[in-house]
DNA sequence: TTAGGAGAATGAACGCCGTTAACTATTGCA
DNA sequence: TGCAATAGTTAACGGCGTTCATTCTCCTAA
């Protein structure tokens, strides 16, 4: 699960990471911990991000809630630490996909966004914690976080190296590069900071494009906000998966 | 604000709409009604909506919590109503800026849009009320409702007979019939429901296509979700805007 | 004009919740 | 072996939605 933690409130008695082997102590130490957010997850997936209690988890637990102090500073930063885990668990699937896809980057394409729908459409409650409305006492919590270690960008990772090496293969047709330079370019030092400076500003362009496109509408669904227009929003999925794809190819294709 | 509650607990104790003038309790009751739903959407902006309790908007009342159980069933109930209430007036918004945009149907999808974003920025709690996460007690209040009565519908309408208007004009380039006939014309019967049968399954597929990639933008520019990589998610906006009406025009157009 | 009933609001209570503080039991190390 | 760090407890505070019995007020029908 690789669950670093990028900004919390994870209470750690002894000071970052060991050297030695782990002692007793700390072995039940994480073994708790671990437990303690298993128990809001599933909390979660039951009732939304509100239906995860300290007292809930405790009662699950045999515990009482103010044992969980111990380990987590509050239960804002207990939801913030399951929603890095999670968020880090969509993005190994993710990039799993792109690597189960063979070599061609518009299958690698494909595939990501598949898995990443298939993913947030079985774990609707997972995916409002992370991707949805954001909860204020959580962002309260993250004012104090740094960017540079939001979990999104390993997330936008596997997209942005397939569309560069896309880029790379063939110029797909942009927007006109002045327009881009004009209008985009000055907003991207989040993204290069994280990414590379030299990242081509076409592969910002069509990743950011994308991955709005593909949030709407996995968003939409998984909130159920198209239910008034239409009864299959997968179906809707697929035809804008082939149309994002074929502005990269310029024919149609099939897969 | 024309409040006309698709499906709602508001507690009606006089059956329905009134012939007659509204006599003294009635005019009282609509009164501390609406007042109930402002100090509901104070709450909302200050707080989010986990924000909004009956205890609170009481209080500031000079009532008693058990009391608004005169006027609405329950919690879930009067939020539920609230939101109606907000996705009208987006709605009405997004209507009057079509109005006032000219004859152009361009410049008048562009109007929207624009309107859309500018409200939704500059009112994240609603947005996040009405097109954010779901909360759980609203969807079990929401499944009782009919899908045709939904505030989105309204919403849609003025997006619908622009792009109809546009197809009429000219046919803008599409994915292929045979796809979009294929894959998603089984799946309109809510749109069609609503929006009419003979709607061009062109029309439905520009408007599906973006209003999902619109939304996708502000929702993420809304919800933060977007900071790791853009620091002025308006710029993104603009652009994508400028690409989705191009590829109506065929030129790019700069207004 | 007045009696009665409908409507509006209250207070008390139940069982949730996060959080704090004071306290106890346990563990592991010097 | 003793002591300090650690893990856990109980009790309490204030806030929440909701229910129930009760009170007050206003309108209407006799």
């Amino acid at each position: 699960m690789n669950a670093v933690n990028y900004c919390n409130g994870v209470l750690d008695s002894q000071g970052g990471s060991r050297l030695s082997a782990p002692t007793r102590r700390e072995r039940l130490r994480t073994s708790t911990l671990s437990e303690i957010k298993d128990e809001a997850r599933r909390l979660l997936v039951i009732g939304g991000p509100d239906a995860i209690s300290l007292r809930a988890i405790a009662r699950e637990m045999g515990m009482t809630a103010p044992a969980i102090y111990r380990y987590f500073e509050s239960l804002d930063a207990l939801v913030e630490a399951l929603a890095g885990d999670l968020y880090i668990e969509m993005s190994e699937i993710v990039a799993a996909a792109k690597h189960g896809a063979g070599d061609d980057p518009v299958a690698q394409i494909k595939a990501m966004a598949r898995a990443f729908r298939d993913w947030s459409v079985a774990h609707p409650a997972e995916f409002a914690l992370i991707l949805g409305s954001p909860q204020p006492g959580i962002v309260a919590f993250q004012e104090s976080c740094d960017e540079a270690d939001h979990p999104g960008v390993e997330f936008g990772r596997p997209f942005m190296e397939t569309i560069n090496a896309l880029w790379l293969r063939e110029r797909y047709p942009t927007p006109p590069r002045s327009l881009m330079e004009e209008r985009l370019a000055a907003h991207l030092e989040p993204l290069r900071a994280s990414h590379g400076e030299e990242v081509p500003i076409e592969v910002a362009w069509a990743f950011l494009s994308g991955w709005s496109r593909l949030y709407g509408l996995v968003s939409m669904e998984v909130f159920h906000h198209l239910r008034w227009a239409v009864s299959d929003p997968g179906a809707l999925f697929e035809m804008e998966l082939h149309a994002y794809v074929d502005q990269f190819t310029g024919h149609s294709d099939k897969s």
